[in-house]
DNA sequence: CTTTCGATGATCT
DNA sequence: GATCATCGAAAGG
C-alpha cells in the first residue's frame, strides 16, 4: 500500500494489481478539471495479458504504464477517440485499469455540449464517449491522479460489483477482467448477470 | 431488437 | 500493410 493510500482513507490504492484496483474503482468519484461523476466501469490490463498495450514490453505509446501508478495513460482509439486509463505497478510491470464508463454527476452540461448530446445516459457510457465529455487529451497523458486537473475518491461505502469479460478486444477473451457497478444504468453494455 | 460497416490515424511488424 | 482496449448510422427482422 502507498503512503497516500495508508494516510488517506479516500484515496485509491494504485500499487496493488490491476484487477483489484479495477474493482476498487467502480464507485469511486473522478473529475477533470469540476467535470465528472461515478465510475460505474472499468477493465484491468497488465503485462502478463496479451490483450493489454504492455504485453510486448514498453514503448513510446504505453510509457506511462511503465512509469509510477496513479498517473493518467492516455490512448488514440481507432484513431478517433482517447481513452482514459490509470496506471497502477503491481510488480513493477506495465499496468492499467481502462475507465469505461461513468454516470454524470458534475459539469453535465459542459459534458452535454462537448459531446453534441443531451442523453445523459449516452454522455460517459463508453471509454471513448467517456473521454470526448471528460475532455481527455494527450495533454492528460502522465498526469498524476492526486492533483488538478485531477480529482480521484474511492466510494466511501461499500457497492456491488460485478465482473464478466472485457469488451471489444481479440486476446485473453477468457478472463473476467471487467468490473462494473450492479444494476446500474450507465454502463456500456449489461453484463451477463445483473 | 439485431447485424453490418465506414470513419480515421497511430502503432507495430 | 494489418490491427486495433470505439462509436454511430444504416439496414434488416
Amino acid at each position: 500500500m502507498s503512503r497516500r493510500a495508508a494516510r488517506d482513507p479516500r484515496a485509491i490504492d494504485f500499487d496493488a494489481a490491476s484487477e483489484d484496483v479495477a474493482r476498487a474503482l467502480i464507485g469511486a468519484t473522478l473529475l477533470v478539471d469540476g467535470v465528472g461523476g461515478v465510475i460505474v466501469e472499468t477493465e484491468a490490463y497488465d503485462q502478463s495479458d496479451p490483450a493489454s498495450h504492455t504485453f510486448m514490453g514498453p514503448t513510446a505509446r504505453n510509457a506511462a504504464m511503465f512509469g509510477p501508478s496513479g498517473h493518467a495513460y492516455v490512448y488514440r482509439s481507432y484513431g478517433i477517440h482517447w481513452c482514459l486509463n490509470f496506471t497502477c505497478r503491481p510488480a513493477g510491470h506495465g499496468a492499467g485499469v481502462l475507465i469505461r464508463a461513468l454516470e454524470p454527476r458534475a459539469g453535465i452540461e459542459q459534458m452535454q455540449s462537448r459531446r453534441g448530446l443531451a442523453d445523459s445516459r449516452l454522455l460517459c457510457s463508453g471509454p471513448g464517449r467517456l473521454g470526448q465529455a471528460l475532455g481527455i487529451t494527450m495533454a492528460h497523458y502522465g498526469l498524476p491522479l492526486d492533483r488538478p486537473p485531477f480529482f480521484v475518491a474511492a466510494p466511501d461505502a461499500a457497492l456491488e460489483v460485478i465482473a464478466g469479460p472485457r469488451i471489444g478486444i481479440s486476446k485473453a477473451m477468457d478472463h473476467p477482467w471487467r468490473f462494473g457497478l450492479a444494476g446500474s444504468r450507465f454502463l456500456s453494455k449489461p453484463f451477463a448477470n445483473g
